[in-house]
DNA sequence: CGAGGAATTGATTTCCATCAATGACGGTGG
DNA sequence: CCACCGTCATTGATGGAAATCAATTCCTCG
């Protein structure tokens, strides 16, 4: 595992911490490999995924600076997905044990963040459910466009509606069960409409009551 | 909330927990519901459950006897799902309170449990997620019958495969993200083709190796 | 017996997939 | 510097899976 990680000296501060580096679209974690470790993603931009026999993928959510690959991996040493990285990445792996520990030492103040974190990843995926089980190929877009917005705007200063987005056509056509080419349909029409444009990794929103409109889910 | 639930008198064992009965199809919670309790299936199925304001409906999943509503409940007293009794129901409710002071005096047993409740539902919703994004109505239907088939057979003992399934296809259509209508076509498929018959609240599995060559997702 | 929900079946339409060709870059090496 | 290449995006033509519309049957239950 890790086969293509490059490991930098200077990181290597405590015998429970180890950080690294992974360049644009090297595999992070593979699907049911186990790991004493828990990771961080600390820059740059990375998602979740699963993968069929047949090839098929499907991402299941995207990773921002500061994101837990899952909280619920604090538990549980096999992961049941797999992580690749969208941009080069900085991760930090922690020793599980350590971690725990820790946790378990305070449970009063960390079980309820903790909580909060399942609760939060959990609350994404079935809004998720809906949206590909209920929306449109525009609607489902737009959630992920919304969704996304939302998430980089807690982290970030936006200026003019603007959104660092290093998403290709076919990441969105994984995560909202689509094709690439259907997505740069849709991707043209939101431009002709004027309600976004996403080009050379930057989202810019026109009209963001419009795209709201159609994938505001509530 | 519980408008129309049914209370008993002889359930009332103790001032913590809280017995109740729902009839078919009531709704149980509503989302964004506010509850000082966590809940507990303990007879009959229910399902969780999220509405658009225009009157579109996802099924997020299916609840069986001893099922918590969701685990990460303990830490948190808005739903953000809605909860409908499919058959007459039988719900235990618990003062959250009183749970999680239970919890909290004992993390290093309880925590794991709770982790592994939470991992469950992530992992079944995270399944879910790529069943809808990546495969075909019949690929659908046939993971959802494998599915609950499973978490069936946990609970029950199985005769000649033949499962207890009070679904209807609309609920079916639902779960899946498909209309009734076509859940009517695939399941007259399944019947013609040797593979299962869902008929009169009954599942008969005909042909297993089949039916997990189309929903075994694996 | 009648009423209403559930399932089935047929006809048609719609949305998205598939197949295929082209253009726009950005890097690489001669 | 520019020909070459691979990746990504775009666009058109066609096909297919599932939605929609509509009619009929089958139950169950009052």
């Amino acid at each position: 595992m890790f086969g293509s990680r490059e490991k930098e000296g200077p990181f290597e501060t405590q015998d429970w911490q180890n950080h690294f580096l992974v360049s644009a679209s090297k595999q992070v974690v593979a699907s049911n490999q186990t790991s004493p470790e828990v990771y961080v993603l600390c820059s740059g931009w990375a998602f979740r995924f699963l993968q069929l026999p047949d090839g098929r993928k499907q991402i299941l959510s995207f990773l921002l600076p500061g994101d837990l690959f899952s909280a619920r991996y604090l538990f549980e040493d096999r992961f049941h997905f797999s992580v690749k990285a969208l941009t080069a990445i900085q991760v930090s792996g922690m020793k599980r044990s350590e971690v725990l520990t820790r946790v378990l030492a305070q449970p009063v103040t960390a079980a309820p963040a903790l909580a909060k974190s399942c609760s939060a990843d959990a609350e994404a995926s079935e809004k998720m459910i809906a949206a590909l089980g209920l929306c449109s190929a525009e609607e489902r877009i737009a959630y992920l466009f919304l969704h996304l917005m939302r998430r980089i705007a807690d982290r970030n200063v936006i200026r003019e509606h603007r959104y660092a987005f290093p998403l290709r056509q076919q990441h969105i056509a994984e995560a909202v069960g689509l094709t690439a080419v259907h997505v740069s349909r849709v991707l043209g029409a939101f431009r002709d409409r004027g309600i976004a444009d996403l080009s050379n990794g930057v989202l810019e929103v026109l009209n963001l009551r419009e795209l709201q409109r159609l994938g505001s889910l509530a």
